[in-house]
DNA sequence: CAGTGGTCTAGACCACGTG
DNA sequence: ACGTGGTCTAGACCACTGC
């Protein structure tokens, strides 16, 4: 049954020159608790096992899990819920994804919103995209190119790439039939999820291509957002180049 | 001496309302400790009594202290050292400074920075301003403006708003003959410290105004930042609305 | 060596959600 | 009534810093 893992419990004698690394119990703990999520033992939505039930089966007290699952939570992996239990995070829900949704109108309307897939092709990645997502020259990957827009008015422009290997049959027919966020598709449908996020943003002039599909002349300013994610063990899955009107939105932040 | 402050041990009877606001024991170190920040009984840079030393102040165990202490670190405001002691957090530490420093060279060279005040004077805040300082509509603010310089090109433009009360005898020359941060010096002169931002971004073009300054053409795509900065009891201390050059810096940020 | 924060444990009790 | 996470405590020991 529960194999217990292999755990390190020596107190820092023992390990490779002299005082190297040191790695309390409950990170590796939390280790474990991440290997498991990575291997989708307890998939997006679903409860992880009781603190208890884990105390006994990694054999540390509860307060050791509590803090590793304390600092899971405190990335946004599980999501504590007392009286229930701790669940994985998960793009359906509307708190995680406001995470990574950050243009919001400047008055705070609801907005009706549509997609419209311009084009998703399978092709083989141009350098600078295979850099990004840690991937080899010439590796396949498939780009996705879409309007968003908001009451009736296209706002946003997104040419996405994708590792090819981690979402065969991603096709526009696909896309086209699915009201959930991309981010829940790629969560439900190919078993990856999106944990963090890069963003380098910067403001430029609209191109003519740009400019037509976002209605607007070209020259036009732009917020443009390229943002590298992140699933499980910092493995980039997603590199997304994003062109926002900022007429009637803004892109929000917090520095904390 | 040490007049134990007051704190609620009561389990849930006895208040308002049924179950209303039940307040854990740590949340109330948390909340004193706050306000010992707040009155300057530790100064930036300084460290706070150690835990064992709190525990007997507040009549709770190191246990209790210390998970105040935690998310009081979590939210940066204190900065725990290890054998060291706990620090509250100052804007004269690199690392602070970069959190609220987010435009970043895209190659990640040092570059020399230079400020030049356009000009600092107080006057009668302006609605909008008022309303974003929770200021009353006639209030004195200060109003700062700047260009800063990256290796000899202004690349940022910054219209700052301050609170008059607060910032008694700020002046051009005062600010001209400083080489620490802005933000260094507000903790440093005025005692306030800047805790947490809230910014809304937008891609806008350049104005005449703002074109002549950052020296390119009318029109030109800016990243324009308005910050509101808060200190301890998210009270809104400072106005800034930055405008900047994104063709050799960027703004990063990251989705957690 | 003493003092600080950091880890780990064990146990008691509370608050919440669901039967 | 039960199981979950949340709080609080007390004590032992470890790791880091500085004298």
């Amino acid at each position: 049954m529960s194999d217990p893992p292999t755990i390190d419990r020596s107190p820092d004698i023992d390990r490779a020159g002299g005082s190297a690394a040191f790695s309390p119990l409950y990170q590796q703990i939390k280790g474990l608790l991440l290997q498991g999520l990575d291997r989708g033992e307890w998939k997006p939505g679903e409860a992880i096992p009781s603190e208890l039930e884990l105390a006994a089966r990694f054999q540390v007290s509860q307060g050791t899990v509590r803090k590793a699952i304390d600092e899971l939570a405190a990335e946004n992996l599980l999501l504590r819920r007392q009286g229930k239990g701790t669940f994985v995070a998960t793009h359906h829900e509307a708190k995680v994804r406001f995470r990574f949704l950050r243009l919001t109108p400047d008055d705070d309307k609801p907005a009706v919103s549509g997609s419209r897939i311009l084009d998703c092709r399978r092709q083989k990645a141009p350098a600078d995209v295979a850099a990004m997502l840690e991937l080899r020259a010439g590796d396949t990957v498939v780009n996705l190119r879409r309007v968003l827009s908001f009451d009736e008015s296209p706002t946003i422009l997104d040419d996405i790439w994708l590792p090819g290997a981690a979402f065969k049959g991603l096709t526009a027919d696909l896309l086209a039939g699915s009201r959930s966020p991309l981010y829940a598709l790629f969560e439900s449908e190919y078993g990856v999820s999106m944990v963090r996020a890069e963003e380098k943003i910067r403001a430029v002039a609209a191109s003519d291509a740009q400019a037509e599909l976002l209605e607007v002349p070209v020259g036009h300013p732009l917020l443009q957002v390229e943002r590298v994610s992140f699933t499980y063990g910092d493995r980039p899955m997603e590199l997304r180049r994003g062109s926002y009107l900022t007429e009637r939105f803004h892109y929000r932040n917090s520095l904390n």
